[in-house]
DNA sequence: ACCTCCCCCTGACAGC
DNA sequence: TGCTGTCAGGGGGAGG
């Protein structure tokens, strides 16, 4: 469930379960779902059972759980398919489970925490925690200054307070790229994928081949504005769900497919002008967006 | 340093 | 029914 709304719904999900708790066993069915844990699930294994989590962080669409008195973190991305659940120890095998963590907790008491993912680009490792160059928070869910290094290279994203919005346009002032692929890349402005992408170019009313050199401030502006509305929303909804695949700790979907204006809307009229919805391939994907309020210029 | 392409993998669905 | 092709919201690394 990968953009930023549907990874913060499952840290919100997971932070009360999991904080605190001691981990006391591990179980890896699939070794595919540790490939960024280079010592492999026995290692995985060792280095967490009898650990306690401290908290469960997000930037982006990276989630982290720091162990207590460590320098190290549980790291977990989940990818294009990933779920984190939270389920009785002894409840039957998800589909695609690939790992499950059991825990207890001081008052919910044990706890089985499920980490499925169909496509298996989704992964889990145990990473070193370093210092965060400008000694802010690292992420949402915690104070601490401090950040796996798998995830260091990953910017901060729109709705971090740390976040840098002057930054953010001068960075974009040099680039020589489509303002939809500036915002797909997590190294510039992380958490947006190709749904808020759309959705929030279409808010702002800026063409996804615009380059994004040729943004005016003003333009720049207002893309922020929207990104930040639309992720909210879509944060107040529960995050978008179109099939099982994008659901909460507990398996349930969001409402904010609902809400979608652009993405997935193909040929029907736009909500502001009444112009046809158009899709055009992208990088191996697509844009949605309307051709006739999101002009070119 | 930037940018683009290609890779990883499974399952649902459309069309023949 | 069964085959084939296409598509899907991810990130990383190679190579230009």
């Amino acid at each position: 469930m990968p953009e930023l709304p549907e990874v913060e719904v499952v840290r919100a999900g997971l932070a009360p379960a999991m904080s605190g708790s001691v981990v006391r066993a591990v179980s890896v069915f699939d070794e595919r779902a540790l490939t960024r844990h280079l010592p492999g699930s026995a290692d995985f294994a060792a280095r967490l059972e009898g650990a306690t989590v401290d908290a469960v962080v997000r930037r982006g669409k990276f989630l982290w759980m720091p162990l207590v008195g460590g320098s190290s973190a549980v790291v977990g991305h989940l990818g294009m398919s990933g779920q984190l659940l939270l389920r009785a120890p002894d409840a039957a095998p998800e589909r695609h489970e690939r790992v499950r963590l059991f825990i207890e907790h001081p008052r919910h008491g044990e706890l089985a925490v499920v980490f499925a993912d169909q496509r298996t680009f989704g992964s889990l490792a145990i990473d070193q925690l370093v210092p965060t160059p400008d000694a802010r928070p690292a992420g949402y869910g915690s104070d601490a200054a401090l950040i796996p290094t798998q995830v260091a290279h990953i910017a901060r994203d729109p709705l971090d307070p740390a976040f840098d919005d002057d930054l953010f346009r001068a960075a974009l002032r040099r680039r020589s790229s489509a303002i939809k692929r500036v915002l797909l890349d997590q190294n510039l402005i992380s958490g947006v994928g190709n749904i808020y992408a759309d959705e929030s170019l279409w808010a702002a009313r800026i063409h996804p081949e615009t380059l994004a050199s040729a943004l005016s401030t003003v333009a720049v502006r207002r893309l922020l504005v929207e990104v930040r509305a639309v992720l909210q929303k879509a944060l107040a909804e529960g995050g978008t769900s179109f099939d099982a695949q994008y659901v909460n700790v507990n398996g349930e979907a969001g409402y904010f497919a609902h809400s979608l204006n652009a993405y997935g809307q193909t040929g029907k009229p736009c909500a502001r002008c009444g112009g046809e919805i158009r899709r055009d391939a992208f990088m191996n994907r697509s844009s949605h967006y309307c051709p006739r309020c999101q002009r070119r210029r």
